[in-house]
DNA sequence: AGAGTGACGGTTG
DNA sequence: TCAACCGCCACTC
C-alpha cells in the first residue's frame, strides 16, 4: 500500500477541506486540479472513503450538474441537501440552485 | 486474467 | 437540458 494513492487521497481530501462555507465544487474540477481531469470517478471514489474523515465536507462536491450524487450515501436520506440549505445553498430536488453562484473553482481560486 | 462497478465528464444527436 | 455512448482509473469478485 502506501503508494500514490495514498497521496491523492490526501490531495482530494487536502482541496475539499479548502472549499469555503456555502461554496461547492464539482468532482471535475477537483480532478482537474489535481491534474486527473480524466479520472473524474477517481475524486468520488476518494470522496467515498472521505466519510471516514469529518473533516471533509463531502456535501460540498457535487457533479458538473449541481445535483447530489452523493447523497445517498449519507446517513440521512436529505441530511446531504440539510447541510447545504444551512450554509445558504438553495437546494430543490437534490439539486443545487444557482450552482454558478454558488460554484467555488479551486484552479481559479486556488490555482 | 477477465468482467463488473462507480459520489463523473465530454461529445454527439 | 436530456438521452445515449465512450473513456478513464482504481477496486472487488
Amino acid at each position: 500500500m502506501a503508494t500514490d494513492n495514498q497521496n491523492f487521497f490526501e490531495r482530494v481530501y487536502a482541496v475539499a477541506k479548502q472549499i469555503p462555507y456555502g461554496r461547492v465544487t464539482s468532482y471535475g474540477a477537483i480532478a482537474k486540479y489535481l491534474g486527473a481531469a480524466r479520472s473524474a470517478r477517481m475524486v468520488g471514489w476518494a470522496m467515498n472513503a472521505s466519510h471516514l474523515k469529518e473533516e471533509i465536507p463531502a456535501h460540498r462536491v457535487v457533479n458538473r450538474k449541481g445535483l447530489l450524487t452523493g447523497k445517498h450515501h449519507f446517513d440521512g436520506t436529505n441530511l446531504m441537501q440539510q447541510l447545504l440549505e444551512n450554509e445558504g445553498v438553495v437546494v430543490i430536488n437534490n439539486q443545487i440552485q444557482n450552482l454558478e453562484t454558488y460554484f467555488w473553482d479551486p484552479i481559479e481560486e486556488l490555482e
